[in-house]
DNA sequence: ATAATTTATATCGCAAGCGATATAATAGAA
DNA sequence: TTCTATTATATCGCTTGCGATATAAATTAT
């Protein structure tokens, strides 16, 4: 048995693990709003900047155009946002939010954070792990992203 | 625009790509032994036990069954176990390891770590930021199992 | 300008994940 | 023992994620 394929040593499992179980964290808070993770993640882009196109977005998520294109196609049936075909560059696909998916942005700050806050109570990490957390899964995410 | 709907504020995010693009980093080294990330990750566990219920691998990846028997159908099919009824209980597939299952462990200590060994050079993490980060990801993955 | 290349979306096919549900076998209660 | 509840798998339906490919528009090269 080599110690490098044992799973308890890999770091890769604890990442999948970890990202796996803070979605199904959030998916009761999403449910009541009516979307799914990714949704979620669409949504906190274009809260921060209405009016992007596929591509922008898709770079943003760190994920390719044929995951992205599907996505928000769902949520432009679900009336969150629309598309329109871009003015300089005819390829682009201009996604905004429509009324109701802005209006989504209170709904999602009264009802995530303090949710996810008492999940995450019992948890003993403390802000500057979270920091550090986050400052170590960056310098990852910078080595392997493009 | 609130602070705490903020993409770079989301530890979840950060977990969310980070896991991708490990995974997408594992992908040519396991694309060479014909399998997938999810099917390495079971491989690992029958590895460390073989002759194991479905129950047992499900609960080991914290994954639900649902998702742990057509990933060992598939595998089955691809000859890499195979999978009988359990003696005592007879409710239980117990899914055991065929040579060809077993001998891709060798292949895999061979690809796989200096493969991506390689791939992470180009991160400025030492060892003891990844074991800081293993203890800190088991944190929360103890927190939100079950 | 015309041809070749690149870029932005989109479609297709397949493997995960997972909620909901079904079924058979086991365990526990009356 | 007989009835009920629990447990182990399995199936279904839907959303992701992504490699491969297609198409149209824009850019670059000749």
């Amino acid at each position: 048995m080599h110690e490098e394929l044992k799973l308890d040593n890999q770091i890769c499992f604890r990442l999948y693990s970890a990202s796996r179980l803070i979605t199904q964290a959030y998916t009761p808070m999403l449910t009541a709003l009516g979307i799914t993770y990714p949704q979620y993640l669409v949504l906190m882009v274009l809260w921060e900047k209405d009016n992007q196109p596929v591509n922008d977005i898709a770079r943003r998520l760190l994920l390719e155009t044929n995951t992205v294109t599907p996505l928000v196609q769902r949520m432009e049936k679900l009336g969150i946002l629309s598309r329109k075909q871009g003015d300089k560059d005819h390829r682009q696909q201009i996604v905004s939010l429509t009324q109701t998916g802005k209006s989504m942005e209170e709904k999602a700050y009264e009802l995530i954070p303090t949710a996810m806050g008492d999940r995450l109570s019992a948890c003993p990490l403390q802000i500057e792990d979270y920091q550090m957390l986050a400052e170590k899964l960056d310098e990852i995410i910078k080595t392997l992203k493009r």
